[in-house]
RNA sequence: GCGGGUGUCUUAUAGUGGUUAAUAUGCUAGCCUUCCAAGCUGGAAACGAGAGUUCGAUUCUCUCCACCCGCACCA
């Protein structure tokens, strides 16, 4: 048997539509309201879409909280108080003035148009009067319209002003005004951590790219108080740690990753400084995880608008300091997608194409399959049931599979991503081996039933 | 949001102003099968939504929705 896809040169691009399709086919990820023709910016995880998500967030809360002791999880509520998001400078920061051009479509920022801060739509009306379109170099430019790329819901049973909220558009906010609670419940020093995985939602312009640009995505995220003289060190630390947790946790390949820092025209409002971990999606090297200096921005904010101290004592010097903040931030949906198209492999067996996932084995939705050779033998099933049963009991995500021949469950398991497959045949019922067979490779061992369970 | 494209079983495709809407694949019931999608016999399963034209629309027209590709946007 031959496996030639691990010679050189069968390493092609990966397609978005073929992972959609395997998405859909295989059910990790379907369309939100399917069947009501879907809603653009909002997908559902499926059975395997949902296991892969849980093992990759159990990873990082593992890496970033478990594993340490001065870093706490939170789980903050997804509306908080509107101050918070006033004080953010969200309120303001997501109402982006934007002008269109009549003549060749393009849009623009206003403010960058009319090189300004302000966001004062007649203001900005007046400077941009005799703008050209920096495109097409006509004067077509429409007047400054504002995007509120936050969600509004009402709270209680009047819709009015008095009860306007937002969904948060990124879980942080709850961490930083809650740092003053985790930093004395948990006795914690500077420096330490809260993190934090939870959804957010953006009212995305144009959701994109598969699961990639959505409207509401989850988070993982933390945020790490530090003396500010400390920033330079462990902002460095933070940048390593994204790295090499894609490389050494998830298995991801580094010839598809690579450092992107922002310009200072493209950092948010809140960072002094920003390093994005690209990925190579199938769009293109895309961003997939920010480590930002955050300055102190957000505390020096909220204890301004909420009139709370928030400086922290440090009783070794005898001072009062406000912490600076290092943020690591990483989407839940890009980290899946990521996987994904890290993993997803085309190769040629025996003449065959084969799609094969090439998922970390800690990672893959179901750890082993579990299959009698021949389904017709009733003695070979039998045995099998006994070796699923104590592999699930063991190991919880063990499929069951005894449909079609022994080549169709293979294929099966390896368009899924299961690295092993545990197959009982005659031999077994004599001496209690079975052969299990490697994902990757093909390959075969024999071993005895005890040793896997 | 602008421009282009596409919407037919899970998936990939075919096709039609009046059809039992086809093929492959997957799923499924059974037979068969001693290790890489073999074969046989059955079965379930689709025209994105809404209007309009028409005796009759999955097919033509319009609107909407969704997805894909460019552009813009991504705080």
């Amino acid at each position: 048997m031959s496996v030639s896809a691990y010679t050189s040169g069968m390493s092609k691009e990966v397609k978005m539509e073929d992972i959609v399709s395997l998405c859909k086919r295989r059910g990790f990820v379907f369309q939100a309201s399917e069947i009501y023709g879907g809603l653009a910016g909002f997908w559902d995880y499926g059975p395997l879409g949902v296991e892969l998500v849980n093992k990759i967030k159990a990873e990082w809360w593992k890496a970033i909280v478990t594993e340490r002791d001065n870093v706490f999880g939170v789980d903050g509520a997804i509306i908080q108080n509107p101050k918070l998001w006033e004080a953010s400078g969200h309120v303001a920061g997501f109402t982006d003035p934007l002008v269109d051009c009549k003549s060749c479509g393009a849009r623009h920022r206003a403010d960058h148009l009319a090189d300004t801060d302000s966001t004062d739509l007649e203001e900005l009306k007046g400077l941009l009067k005799d703008k050209k379109c920096p495109t097409c170099g006509k004067r077509e430019l429409t007047e400054p319209r504002t995007y509120n790329m936050m969600m509004k819901t009402w709270i209680g049973p009047i819709e009015n002003d008095d009860s306007i909220a937002y969904l948060r558009p990124e879980t942080a906010g709850s961490i930083f005004v809650n740092y003053k609670n985790v930093q004395e419940t948990m006795r914690a020093k500077l420096p330490f951590g809260i993190a934090q995985i939870g959804k957010a939602f953006r009212n995305e312009i144009s959701p994109r790219d598969f699961i990639f640009r959505v409207r509401e995505l989850e988070q993982m995220e933390m945020q790490y108080f530090i003396k500010p003289s400390m920033q330079d060190e462990i902002y460095e630390e933070w940048r390593s740690f994204a790295w090499s947790f894609l490389i050494d946790r998830l298995g991801i390949d580094k010839e598809n990753l690579q450092w992107h820092e922002h310009e200072e025209n493209e950092r948010a409002h809140y960072a002094a400084t920003a390093h994005d971990v690209y990925f190579k999606f199938p769009q293109g090297f895309k961003e997939l995880w920010g480590t930002h200096n955050r300055t102190d921005f957000d505390l020096a904010s909220h204890q301004k608008a909420s009139g709370k101290d928030l400086e922290y004592f440090d009783q070794e010097n005898n001072e009062k300091v406000l912490p600076n903040v290092i943020e690591s931030s990483v989407g839940v949906g890009r980290m899946f997608l990521a996987v994904m198209t890290d993993a997803y492999t085309e190769e040629e067996i025996n003449g065959d194409k084969r799609v094969v996932l090439k998922l970390k084995p800690e990672l893959a939705p179901y750890r082993c399959a579990v299959s009698p050779l021949l389904k017709n033998k009733p003695e070979l099933v039998a045995k099998a049931r006994e070796v699923y049963d104590l592999m699930k009991k063991k190991h919880g995500n063990v499929m069951w599979d005894d449909n079609g021949n022994i080549g169709k469950r293979y294929r099966r398991q390896d368009e899924i991503g299961t690295p092993e497959c545990i197959v009982i045949d005659f031999d077994t019922l004599e001496d209690d081996t079975v052969t299990i067979r490697d994902r990757d490779t093909t390959n075969q061992k024999r071993v005895k039933i005890d040793e896997i369970i």
